[in-house]
DNA sequence: TGATGATATGTTTGCTGAAACATATCGACA
DNA sequence: TGTCGATATGTTTCAGCAAACATATCATCA
């Protein structure tokens, strides 16, 4: 990890909105194929990860995530189409934003005060 | 309050980011003079409040706060110079990112459900 | 004395982690 | 060929706990 960083949430309404911990959730779903590999990843629990799946899907009009219980394995979950777009859409707003903020954060870290080390 | 919005938190280190919160009640403090008055007008207690000036002042080189105890009025609390030059800083960062990042944006509210009415 | 900053304390909320249950496929075995 | 158990994951519930909160109290200074 390497400072500084930004965090950008993007609020659609009073409790809808994607930030980094959904995008992050969606990018390790499509990797693992498990809703709840994806989570134990990320330190989470399957109960947060699983609402978090369900927040994504109720916000767009599409669901971004399909899952399916028994089968091969015993279940697992994927991306749809949808939730592939919406991912690289947002992957691609972080890069926008992280370009065209570069020198007001310069600015902002010649403020800061200096530290020895940081984890 | 009109959506879609962003919230776009600079993280610094571990523990020390500086945010929509943060910057509000720097504003705040700017306007009343005073910290309990600045948290009261955000709705969070004093403690709150008092513990987010000193996490700013420790994050900075230079304190972003300046309070007084007793004096005319009981006290108070301004900006410093450092406080005023960050906070602008901060409200610049967020125009400048508002607008690399529409045309994202709109592309992923295309996906969005239609919501009838948003309060 | 009055207004505010500083500090201490009790309460509540939200989250986590574990456990129980549901579901569906594969492989073993008679 | 057919049935059953093993398996792995999604779904749901619930008790325990840590973090955050509001409230109350003390300190300070004109």
């Amino acid at each position: 990890m390497d400072y500084p960083r930004l965090r950008i949430r993007i609020v659609f309404g009073h409790a809808e909105m994607i930030g980094p911990g959904k995008a992050e959730l969606l990018q390790r779903i499509a990797q693992t194929g498990s809703i709840a590999a994806a989570g134990r990843e990320m330190g989470m629990s399957y109960r947060r990860a699983w609402e978090l799946v369900g927040t994504l899907n109720a916000m767009f009009r599409d669901p971004l995530v399909d899952s399916t219980r028994g089968g091969p394995g015993g279940g697992g979950a994927v991306l749809t189409d949808a939730g592939q777009k919406v991912l690289g859409l947002y992957r691609a707003f972080e890069q926008d934003v992280a370009t065209a903020g570069a020198a007001r954060l310069e600015a902002l870290q010649a403020f800061r005060r200096d530290i020895p080390r940081e984890k």
